[in-house]
DNA sequence: CCACTTCAAAGGTGTGAGA
DNA sequence: TCTCACACCTTTGAAGTGG
């Protein structure tokens, strides 16, 4: 039983809150400079890795939906 | 803001993209299963617009109005009046698509999907739902507003109105086809699909 | 930085019972 | 007519891995 521990990905989604206002400063510009991404990470309480990794995820899921949109119509 | 006389003759257009599907589905009475929680509708409302000055800013907004002025009843076999509208509806609640604003050019550039639009029977309800009474029927509205030069307030530019998303609110679907429809179609039914696990299917 | 993957949680289906 | 808990699905999205 507890040699039987497997390391489970404990699933954190950001507040809405904080997701809002990264969704307000992608839209403005899609990359974040390092000044800027600090005080974000102030403002929104998330480490500067997680603000560098959203805007990553956050870009790929943008070009990945307009690739899509152009596959179709 | 004064309008120029290009912009006159710049008319705004707007279509449904998955008509076809609409139409499938209205071929048969749409119906639209409404909560307390709110529902999703199916077929999704999706638009392409044209026409729009790429770079002014722009708010799209759906509203869903009642498309006569009856209740109805379901017979068993079909879909008949069952009598004149008892109370007048209330005013439907504006959708504002979480996109807005946004400029011409982004509303222009792909489809406008309204996916996560829901509607719901509870008139008390605080969310963003639109309220519908059950067994009346209804037809989907698009609006296109544009913002006046660093104003807070728009005007709406156009309107129009998809007569293939005329639908009938219900509590529980009533049209076997349509439940079989919304079956087929939706992702989100696939486990009631033949042959899924879900489904107790005919055995032989 | 980008490309893709990982993999549970979140949450949307119709069902069928019971009002 | 309407509501609610299920079982059964999908989608979501931060984090993982490699380029």
């Amino acid at each position: 039983d507890a040699g039987n521990m497997k390391k489970r990905k404990p699933r954190a989604l950001f507040t809405r809150q904080q997701v809002i206002e990264l969704e307000r400063r992608f839209k403005a510009q899609r990359y974040v400079s390092a000044p800027e991404r600090q005080e974000l990470s102030a403002r929104l309480k998330l480490t500067e890795t997680q603000i560098k990794i959203w805007f990553q995820n956050r870009r790929y899921k943008w070009k990945r939906s307009s690739m899509e949109a152009a596959a179709n119509g | 803001y004064r309008p120029q006389i290009s912009e006159t003759h710049r008319p705004v257009t707007c279509k449904l993209q998955n008509a076809d599907l609409w139409q499938v589905f209205n071929r048969h009475t749409t119906e639209m299963v409404i909560t307390k929680a709110g529902r999703r509708m199916f077929p999704i409302i999706e638009a392409k617009l044209e026409g729009l000055y790429p770079e002014r800013s722009y708010a799209v907004v759906v509203d869903i109005v009642p498309a006569d002025q009856y209740h109805w009843k379901f017979t068993g076999t079909e879909w008949r009046i069952g009598g004149p509208r008892c109370e007048p509806p209330m005013p439907s609640r504006l959708y504002v698509h979480q996109e807005s604003p946004s400029s011409g050019l982004h509303w222009m550039q792909d489809v406008i999907s309204f996916g996560k639009l829901k509607i719901t029977n509870d008139k008390a309800t605080a969310g963003h739902e639109i309220v519908l009474d059950s067994l009346h029927k209804y037809v989907v509205r698009l609006h296109v507003a544009c913002f006046h030069h660093a104003s807070d307030y728009a005007e709406v530019v156009h309107t129009c109105v998809f007569n293939e998303t005329s639908f009938i609110a219900v509590t529980a679907y009533q049209n076997n086809q349509m439940t079989q429809l919304k079956i087929e179609h939706n992702p989100f039914a696939k486990g009631f699909r033949e042959g899924s696990a879900g489904r107790p299917s005919s055995r032989r």
